[in-house]
RNA sequence: GGACCUGUAGUUUAGUGGUUAUAACGCUGCCCUUACAAGGCGGAGGUCGCCGGUUCGAAUCCGGUCGGGUCCACCA
């Protein structure tokens, strides 16, 4: 055993070890209790940054800590590859356009692509010591995934759980596609707050505030509250569109709300969500002005072709010029925009397919209250969500690349066609049906359209554990036992897939789901798009991925961390220390085999400590407390065991005649928390435990690696008590001996000619008076009067030699 | 506007009713002590955001208030 631990040099050697020997492999043969992780998948667009250390570390200390407690751990690693960023990445890397490619080519590139930055992608997260098993992975784009994305959606056809419906429906015009809710922003815009003069058929006049006046040709009728007796005379009567002159009824509706603005709304297809209802409840003709692209189209008349913004301010104008813009303040307010490109959205009519939703939100919500959220109060955050859904989950994207809607459309009746369960994967524009439509016609077009990704990521506790491929498969991994996730996308990818499973098999996903908080950089998020980000190689190459593990490991579930440097010292500190306490442990044990004998006070008072720690790690791991369990194991670890036991029990290793127990009974202790100690550090950090472990232990155990032994075991037997206090007043009297030698700065070695202590606790004190009396030097100790008070009940006098 | 989270030492933080409020980093005095100077033993540093209430007792519970964050809503 060397004098230095170099972590450069160790923490690969270990990694090749582990992976070399398949460590993390699931064992479908195994009779041990399953523990399934619905591990998330990220993006592979780039590379693993510090966030994904963050979080990815934590849950990855459940996951070690569940193995060593003897269970049989299921952590399947997969990536999101049919996202945006991936089709973004791909086309840059190749100089492609994935609209001018087939698809199914565009799709074996971005699966090559995948394959070939695999290994160079997953280094990362491997390097950091995350056990998930990376030999087997899956890839949203995968012909597994795509498979089973697209026998979710047969699936929830056939249940009549998904539906097609033209409607109107969240749209960008920058992407050109519909949207889901949950891929909404708010963004602060700045704006015009416009009062618009109408006029009815009889000139009178009627003022309308809006920030959307190129919405004027779009109106279709004038709301007033039925009980706003300034406009009650305006019901029944027609008004008059400015600049457009065409005319629209005036209804009474509870909706206007008198407060707001002038009290007059206009309904206007489509403004928003509200239009669209007031449209289908009156059986109003929609105008729809908008094309795809944003463009004003035929009829909005001379304003035709232009750009949404253009028209605004060119019908403004034009309203200005003929008197009919009273009022035009300039306001800033949030407005809702496409989260991937920051375009205002627009409601258009379009095709598109939808799962429901809001027919089943109180089942949504029981479901969230069946699983066991950690931190709990993420679980309000996911009801609020459901509470405030407005629409059916639009799962039909018009975009070309990603996992395609399995749908063909007969020519001639128009009846939808599904493909069978065996032709899937299908891709419906270049695939043919097996079988001809009911009407007997063979001509079919294929739905062009292709799934949300949140479609697809929705089911990878279907993916991981062979939904509808291996049944018993399926029964030993499902439901899910973990599911960790960060917050931002409780509403996205925690939603859809409990409303998935749901649908599915009318179960839950997984039994338990961990929320992470984020990694702050100062006070902001640690994020690609904030340009504050830092690459968790370089951190490990410096300090050592023990070293940030052992940082990460310092947030509770749910907590946001601010990242500094500095805090990275603390794990390597205790990295070296670790080293440095086996090194003298192990060169004590050199002549010890495991006789349990000689046990002292100071011993029982250690095996007290260790067995309390144990205990109450072991909870804190339970309960996905891995913060507070490595707070208790460090405290443990650097005073309990460094500064008091080790020094403590020096003189007995060292002159072990002067003792009655000799030292048999030190070195079984020193033995038993040392490997306690290493083992409830493992899942933390797992490299330098694991380099301790194999200089003596794993032969012991006969076990090749300390992440499969076995996790420390509570012994009630050792609590005891009176050696517990007895030992803590040890410590005290130690301490303040300390105190007294370096106030006086003197060496801790200097030699006191007596110690006298007075205390009503004398029977306790003399238990481990020879202990004490090595520790601090004293050639004798007795027991009197002493006026230096260290404590309520105890006094002591030092006399130097 | 609503919901949830959050405010503790210079910094990052622990602590959800009970002596004198945690630790790390930083600062500082001393100590080469046969594991460790990347260490050890000490020290300084906090009116626990503010106000009020409940209680024998509040960082902790309740109400209010101010600041930070997140999500949602509104967008006439």
């Amino acid at each position: 055993m060397g004098d230095k631990y170099d972590f450069r040099q160790e923490e690969p050697k270990w990694l090749r070890f582990w992976e070399a020997q398949n460590l993390y492999k699931f064992d479908e043969k195994s009779k041990k209790k399953v523990y399934s992780i619905d591990t998330p998948p990220p993006y592979k667009s780039g590379h693993i940054h510090l966030g994904h250390a963050f979080s990815y570390s934590q849950q990855d200390f459940i996951a070690r800590f569940r193995r060593m407690r003897g269970f049989n751990v299921f952590y399947p690693w997969g990536t999101d590859d049919n996202g945006l960023p991936t089709e973004r990445f791909v086309e840059k890397k190749y100089n492609v356009k994935s609209a001018n490619m087939p698809r199914h080519d565009f799709i074996a590139l971005c699966k090559k692509t995948v394959d070939e930055m695999d290994e160079e992608f997953t280094f990362g997260w491997r390097r950091l010591g995350i056990s998930a098993y990376f030999k087997e992975s899956y890839s949203t784009i995968d012909d597994w995934c795509r498979k089973t994305s697209q026998r979710s959606f047969i699936n929830l056809v056939n249940k009549k759980l998904a539906y097609q419906l033209e409607a109107p429906t969240m749209w960008c015009v920058n992407c050109q596609t519909a949207l889901a809710q949950a891929e909404l922003e708010d963004k602060e815009l700045d704006s015009t707050f416009n009062d618009v003069q109408f006029e009815t058929e009889n000139k009178e006049k009627i003022i309308i505030a809006t920030t959307r006046p190129e919405l004027i040709p779009a109106c279709v009728c004038i709301y007033v509250h039925p009980d706003d007796a300034r406009y009650k005379k305006l019901v029944g009567e027609k008004a008059v569109v400015p600049l457009f002159k065409y005319k629209i009824p005036i209804f009474a509706d509870e909706s206007a709300d008198p407060e707001k603005g002038t009290g007059i709304l206009m309904i206007c297809s489509y403004g928003d969500k509200y239009d669209a209802e007031a449209i289908m409840k009156r059986k109003l003709e929609p105008r729809l002005v908008l094309t795809k692209d944003g463009k004003m189209n035929k009829l909005a008349g001379k304003y035709e072709g232009l750009k949404i913004k253009e028209a605004r301010n060119e019908i403004l104008n034009d309203l200005e010029a003929e008197g009919m813009l009273l009022k035009k303040k300039h306001i800033r307010h949030a407005v809702n925009v496409h989260e991937r490109c920051g375009t205002e959205i627009e409601f258009l009519t379009t095709k598109q397919w939808f799962i429901k939703l809001l027919e089943n939100k109180k089942k949504f919500i029981d479901a969230g209250r069946k699983i066991n959220w950690y931190p709990e109060f993420m679980r309000s955050r996911y009801e609020k969500w459901v509470e405030g859904l407005g629409w059916d989950w639009c799962i039909s994207r018009q975009r070309h690349y990603g996992v395609p809607i399995p749908v063909w459309y007969c020519k001639k009746c128009g009846e939808i066609k599904l493909p069978d369960d065996k032709q899937l994967p299908v891709d419906p524009k270049e695939d043919k049906p097996k079988t001809k439509c009911k009407c007997g016609s063979d001509d079919f077009e294929g739905e062009q359209d292709v799934f949300d990704t949140w479609a697809t990521s929705s089911l990878t506790p279907q993916i991981i554990s062979k939904w509808k491929e291996d049944d018993s498969f399926f029964r030993k991994t499902y439901p899910n036992d973990l599911r960790p996730q960060a917050h931002d996308i409780i509403r996205t990818w925690a939603f859809y897939t409990i409303v998935k499973s749901l649908y599915h098999d009318n179960s839950i996903p997984w039994k338990n789901i961990i929320v992470s908080g984020y990694l702050l950089a100062g006070k902001e998020k640690m994020s690609k798009s904030k340009g504050n980000v830092i690459d968790p190689l370089e951190t490990i190459n410096k300090y050592g991925s023990d070293a940030l593990r052992f940082w990460a490991s310092g947030a509770k579930l749910g907590g946001d961390l601010a990242y500094q440097e500095k805090d990275l010292i603390t794990g390597q500190k205790t990295v070296t220390k670790l080293w440095n306490a086996a090194r003298f442990a192990l060169m004590q044990l050199e002549d010890y085999n495991n006789e349990k004998e000689g046990i002292n006070e100071i011993d029982r008072w250690m095996l007290t400590k260790l067995n309390k720690l144990i205990k109450s790690a072991t909870d804190s791991f339970e309960a996905y407390e891995y913060a507070k369990a490595k707070a208790d194991i460090d405290y443990f670890f650097w005073h309990d065991l460094c500064d008091n036991y080790l020094e403590i029990i020096k003189d007995r290793i060292y002159n072990p005649q002067n003792y009655k127990e000799g030292k048999k009974g030190a070195q079984y202790v020193l033995h038993k928390s040392i490997l306690s100690v290493l083992k409830m550090f493992a899942p933390i950090m797992p490299y330098i435990t694991e380099e301790i472990y194999h200089l003596k232990y794993d032969k012991e155990e006969n076990c090749k690696s300390i992440h499969i032994s076995k996790w420390p075991e509570f012994d009630k037997k050792e609590i005891n008590e009176k050696s517990e206090k007895a030992g803590d007043l040890a410590v005290e009297i130690i301490s303040a001996v300390r105190k007294f030698k370096a106030e006086k700065n003197l060496s801790l070695k200097t030699e006191l000619k007596s110690l006298t202590i007075d205390t009503k606790d004398r029977e306790l004190v003399e238990m481990v008076s020879s202990d004490i009396k090595a520790a601090t030097r004293a050639q004798a100790i007795g027991f009197g009067k002493a006026e230096n008070e260290v404590s309520k009940d105890l006094r002591i006098n030092i006399e130097l030699a």
